[in-house]
RNA sequence: UGCUUCGUGGUGUAACUGGCAACACGUCUGACUCUGGAUCAGAAGAGUCCAGGUUCGAGCCCUGGCGAAGCAACCA
């Protein structure tokens, strides 16, 4: 249990609220979810499920300058596809505008509110700094009856945006700058998503969300740890609402930050328009419908933010554990299939030419119930270059001129002879013979040969596209670096794109989305732009590669 | 020279509120293998930011330092 849900449960034993638990989810639609994101939806839909309350889904929109209809439904997708659901308890801060409105005017009768005639600079210029109080405005002590007045006219879009706003009279020698007389309500004359031309004047983020959270009951707002330093106004206004003894408790928890990647929504934003990603969904992006599209399932998502906790200090979380939560899931329940992504012919000299075997070949080690399938053998197949050398180094495990290796599921064969393209030099063919009785199951199959490797009948394997992903930025904190840009960290080499692969023919029916671990390569995923006839997979992350390290070495 | 919050292996988290610092990832090694990459086993790696104090006993409590992050949008 992490410190947020032993808060929660200490609030039940203590009584508060009646014992219940209600919490909320509270996106500003400007943007698409991010794995950051899952993190709090996680937490706020998790922890209230674990304590038999409720969770609603609230849009935080009260900035109609930015935020659009498509952010909402892309929003509402990622959340049911993440496994969770609001049932019919989906709001909009937008719902509340009216009482929010009655509730300033009525800051302004008690006195804790006043219009400022004053810019947005010379406001921040009587801000003081961290270290030094503010000053008061010189309308701060406008009587309520003018400010009434002021407010509504604001509303009634008398005025220009800029030229006045509500500030909340507290403190502007507060030591936090949050209760130096915040801006509270701001004119803008732009259309809003769901309240059309309705208003004029829009909350501001610190009016809204204590409020919200009180109109629909919350017991528990968890956010991220820049909040902190707003929880005293959070208090203040709520205190200045409520009637009875019940209140919701603001409680914060550190955002996720991983290693390669940027995890703001602004900076996210910028790829996307500047066309440095294919979109949001670009499986290289940190989006939840990036790791969708990439081929991540919900459950490793949660799995990974279950291992990665919730705590107090900003942490930076190493991408190899969300590596390790897909393969860790994707092995258990994904077929292995036969997919040659940089093919060389391999011809079997011995085996007849109008010959053709079906082999049996197990679709998952782990899980006999995943049964088997049945591939196409014949004289002509394809290996990957890379399972070829002429010159085998030290400890390569793979064919070489005279050596015998495994043809996984089939047979073992012998390098007999090799032909070069006279052009490019690259070695255009491989001859091998093959022994009859090796074949999987047959008298001599037991015996031991250096390596197993995959394959596929030239005649019948179907071509594919398969896009390689790889980190998006090289350096490990590409945001965090005082002097750079986060830009000037982008991988060139984060896409790789390579046609003509050979697939084994199963694949030729498989849909967007389906799953499948190329055997020793890793685990691809159907990509949305897949047509039958123009298969393209994505690579959702490589097996761990051992030989890789190796040679490297 | 303000306020708030926080310092536990390389990384992320635990440690039943005082009882031999545990787990995961990563790293390394080994076994096995018809995935070199599946699978399994093992190892190295921190003495808990520092200094005092309380205590039989402190990662946990107290005092004082040091360090880090957040906060000065008519963004959320």
């Amino acid at each position: 249990m992490n410190f947020i849900e032993q808060f929660i449960l200490e609030d039940i034993r203590a009584g508060k609220n009646d014992g219940r638990v209600h919490t909320r989810f509270p996106p500003e639609p400007n943007g698409y979810l991010h794995i950051g994101h899952a993190k709090a939806i996680c937490l706020d839909f998790g922890s209230a499920e674990r304590f038999g309350g409720k969770c609603n889904l609230r849009f935080d929109d009260t900035n109609p300058l930015k935020e659009e209809t498509e952010y909402v439904d892309s929003i509402k997708e990622d959340i049911h596809w993440l496994g969770f659901d609001w049932e019919d308890r989906e709001f909009y801060a937008s719902d509340y505008f009216g009482r929010l409105f009655d509730f300033a005017t009525d800051l302004i009768k008690r006195g804790l509110a006043y219009v400022d005639d004053q810019s947005s600079e010379d406001i921040a210029a009587q801000k003081g700094t961290p270290t030094r109080p503010g000053k008061e405005s010189p309308f701060r002590n406008r009587s309520p009856i003018e400010n009434l007045d002021l407010f509504k006219r604001m509303n009634d879009g008398e005025f220009e945006e800029g030229s006045r706003v509500l500030r909340a009279k507290i403190d502007m020698a507060s030591p936090n700058m949050h209760m130096r007389d915040p801006v509270i309500y701001r004119i803008i004359k732009r259309s809003h998503h769901r309240t059309g031309n309705k208003w004029k004047v829009y909350p501001m983020y610190d009016f809204a969300h204590g409020q919200c959270d009180y109109f629909e009951g919350i017991t528990h707002s968890l956010c991220t740890l820049e909040f902190e330093v707003h929880r005293p106004l959070y208090d203040w206004l709520v205190d200045r609402l409520r009637t009875g003894d019940y209140r919701p408790r603001q409680i914060e928890f550190n955002r996720l930050n991983l290693t390669y990647t940027v995890m703001s929504k602004r900076k996210l934003q910028e790829l996307v328009i500047l066309k440095l990603v294919k979109g949001w969904d670009d499986p290289r992006m940190p989006t939840v419908s990036g790791l969708r599209r990439r081929g991540y399932t919900p459950e490793s998502i949660r799995n990974f933010i279950k291992s990665i906790g919730y705590t107090k200090f900003e942490a930076i979380n190493d991408v190899a554990l969300l590596e390790h939560a897909v393969r860790e899931d994707l092995n258990a329940r994904v077929p292995r299939v036969f997919a040659v992504l940089n093919p060389v012919k391999l011809v079997i000299s011995n085996y007849p030419a109008e010959k053709y075997e079906e082999m049996e070949i197990i679709n998952n080690p782990g899980d006999e119930n995943m049964g088997s399938r049945l591939v196409p053998f014949s004289r002509e197949l394809y290996i990957e270059k890379d399972d070829f050398k002429e010159d085998p180094p030290a400890k390569f495990f793979r064919l070489g001129p005279g050596r015998e290796v495994r043809l996984k599921g089939a047979y073992i064969i012998k390098c007999t002879d090799f032909r070069r393209d006279e052009l490019t030099g690259e070695i255009s063919e491989i001859i091998c013979t093959y022994d009859p009785d090796t074949k999987s199951g047959g008298p001599a199959a037991g015996r031991k040969v250096k390596g197993t490797l995959h394959w596929v009948s030239a005649a019948h394997a179907i071509d594919a596209e398969v896009r390689l992903y790889d980190r998006l930025f090289n350096h490990e904190d590409p945001a965090g670096q005082k002097y750079h840009d986060f830009k000037e960290f982008l991988n060139p080499e984060s896409l790789e794109i390579l046609t003509g692969c050979k697939l084994e023919p199963s694949l030729a029916e498989a849909q967007p989305l389906d799953k499948f671990q190329f055997q020793r390569i890793g685990y691809f995923c159907v990509d949305e732009d897949s047509m039958p006839g123009n298969i393209i997979f994505n690579r959702t992350v490589p097996l761990k590669d051992t030989w890789g390290k190796v040679s490297k070495k």
